[in-house]
DNA sequence: ACAGATACCTTGACCTTCTACACGTCCGAG
DNA sequence: CTCGGACGTGTAGAAGGTCAAGGTATCTGT
């Protein structure tokens, strides 16, 4: 079978996704990667190696608050939610990856270059 | 006042840009970082220490080949051309980072805030 | 002729983040 | 009880960036 459509994300993009998730209101890592696969038409998939260190990583630079709490399911589950820090970051970093990948695509596309 | 106009690329999109520059024409590689730069008008900045060997990768891989040349200014650079592994390469990978960014960026959009 | 700037390439130490994989716990159902 | 699924942790390693230093060839000004 072909898993041609699913690849890897560039780094630095997942937090990304995770924080926009994250931004829809408190949810657990297990659920956030589901909500990724889900949101992306099953085009991006999370691993959990890279899901959970990097949830590590957010909540360590204060960006996602995490509480343990019961899950739907009974289970003690981590529930993330955005700090106002993390908010902010979210901004600018969604605003970032606009810009670059603006850029990139322009190049890509090669609509100019025009050097006769 | 912000100089806050160059950013990081993230991983794995220099392979993909290289091989766009290279294809509009032999070039060596000093040029290249050069062209990235001034076709992403100003925005992107390549470091020598990431250029070069992502040249090096690129041709072990046999997507590029280089040759030695005098260039303009009468030194000796390596110029490089897409192979046609290259040339598929290149089509293939801007495809999908065509996809990936499309989902990425509906995704980030979200014109869907507290409203479900 | 010499100094310095600029074009051009190389390399190495370091860091961050992704992958793969293995392991552990708690729960509900058969 | 056992099993599978929901949920989390940890480690090892590769990949590909960053910074920074080094080296040589050619041109320019004096």
């Amino acid at each position: 079978m072909k898993t041609e459509d699913k690849f890897d994300l560039p780094q630095g993009t997942l937090d990304l996704l995770i924080m926009r998730v994250v931004a829809l209101g408190p949810i657990h890592g297990y659920a956030i990667a589901q909500r990724i696969q889900q949101m992306s038409r099953e085009a991006l998939q999370v691993q959990q190696g890279s899901l959970y260190p990097a949830l590590h990583r957010l909540e360590y630079k204060k960006l996602l608050a995490g509480t343990w709490k019961p899950s739907e399911t009974g289970r003690e589950a981590k529930f993330y939610e955005l700090t106002a820090k993390g908010r902010t970051h979210l901004k600018t970093e969604s605003e970032n990856w606009r810009r670059l990948t603006d850029v990139v695509g322009l190049i890509l596309k090669g609509t100019l270059e025009g050097t006769s």
